[in-house]
DNA sequence: TCTGGGGTCCTAGGACCC
DNA sequence: TCTGGGGTCCTAGGACCC
């Protein structure tokens, strides 16, 4: 059999706001929450300190109500850029203990220790990681050790901030099976009642369900879950995972509703030119464009479209969203725009492609020209003039 | 004054081909 | 007159996560 993995799951903890807390030493200890644009209804909560949340601010609580709730709350607008530099930072510390690290957001992963780690014990390893991530970067997290991806990343929320958690399998008995069904990673609160009317209020009663309900109910999906609740997860830690991007988009909800065709076309112009500026940058074509259009009611459609050539540029991704737009559209008002790319080609290839396109077009001439040479060979000048011409007519 | 923006993955139906 | 089944691709919608 397969010798017992060695699975981390790190976790930052309300990583904007420590980012922020990091730069600026006066926010120690104070009530911080990172949001959008306060003076727009895009305004809400995106993550805060734990002081915040100790007052009951929540992410994606719109900015009113957080301030209600806690009044000496400070703002601030999130810095892009600070993020990504101490997530560069956190993944490169993360590489000098092992290679087999996967990124799976812009603060979390997962870590292979399996063959790294041979006697060292696995507690001592974590501890020297935290404190690691703390002193060099300031920067708080929770470490979850498991012997899989899932037991790690449940093990990661049960001690936060700063904890270390171990979950192997003999404890998920005491340790995940008493833990309600909505704090199952996977499940989400769309489904919550649907698992509650059959009775399965808990992990525990995942993983003791019959099979044949959960089969009936949840279809695979289900299944995979429920093997997931009795600590079975065979899923690798694969270093690439995350470079390999499946699409790149963009989306901006409306400073108003809006049936102004004006304002939708300079909106979408706006999205096509930041997806461009993106697929510019990783040097990527595009083979699908998406649009996505939410109402006012909330209500959301997307339109797709697959291309036989790859698109990178403003004017071309314009020309097919505004199509999809003009098509989808039901003249309703509309909340948000959005614009995405997907079956995303690196440059390289896109040439290949469109090189091989332009190959088979110099192919086809260079075959008709062959045959009228052939057919003027046998049968004189005069033929093939005619059968040019009969064929255009044909046309 | 309810509810952002970046993604991934899954499902289901229809078209089309063999 | 009746009329299989599998595979792939495309599209739309929706759940979920951070």
């Amino acid at each position: 059999m397969n010798r017992a993995r060695l699975i981390f799951h790190l976790d930052m903890n309300s990583f904007f706001a420590s980012v922020e807390i990091a730069y600026n030493r006066s926010l120690v200890g104070k009530p911080v929450a990172i949001a959008g644009n306060p003076e727009e209804r895009r305004g809400i909560i995106i993550t805060s300190s734990y002081e915040a949340r100790a007052k009951g601010v929540k992410t994606t609580m719109p900015i009113w109500q957080a301030k209600k709730l806690c009044p000496s709350l400070i703002i601030l607008r999130p810095n892009g850029d600070r993020y990504r530099a101490a997530s560069k930072a956190l993944f490169e510390l993360l590489f000098t203990y092992t290679p087999l690290v996967e990124q799976v957001s812009i603060d979390e992963g997962y870590l292979d220790l399996t063959t790294y780690l041979h006697k060292q014990d696995p507690i001592q390893l974590a501890k020297d990681m935290q404190k690691r991530v703390l002193t060099e970067l300031d920067l708080p997290c929770s470490i979850g050790i498991a012997p899989n991806k899932f037991l790690a990343k449940m093990a990661s929320d049960m001690q936060k901030p700063n904890g270390i958690t171990i979950l192997r399998k003999r404890d998920i008995k005491q340790k995940l099976w008493p833990l309600p069904i909505e704090e199952m990673h996977g499940i989400g609160k769309r489904t919550v009642e649907k698992w509650k009317k059959v009775d399965i209020l808990t992990i525990g009663h995942l993983a003791l369900a019959p099979k044949e309900l959960i089969s009936k109910k949840f279809g695979e999906r289900g299944l995979e879950l429920k093997e997931r609740a009795n600590g079975n997860d065979c899923r690798i830690v694969n270093p690439h995972a995350y470079s390999e991007y499946k699409s790149i988009g963009h989306s901006t909800t409306l400073r108003k509703d809006t049936k102004n065709i004006q304002v939708i076309r300079a909106t979408l112009d706006d999205l096509a030119k930041r997806v461009h500026q993106r697929l510019r940058k990783k040097d990527m074509f595009a083979r699908g464009v998406q649009i996505t259009i939410r109402y006012y009611d909330w209500k959301m459609i997307t339109r797709s479209h697959k291309l036989v050539n790859p698109v990178q540029s403003h004017e071309d991704l314009m020309k097919e969203a505004k199509a999809l737009v003009e098509k989808a559209w039901n003249g309703n008002a509309i909340r948000l725009l959005g614009i995405s790319t997907y079956d995303l080609l690196e440059k390289q290839h896109a040439y290949k492609q469109l090189d091989l396109f332009t190959y088979t077009e110099e192919i086809k001439k260079e075959e008709i020209n062959e045959t009228i040479n052939q057919l003027r060979e046998r049968f004189g000048e005069g033929v093939v003039q005619r059968g040019w011409k009969k064929e255009e007519e044909e046309q």
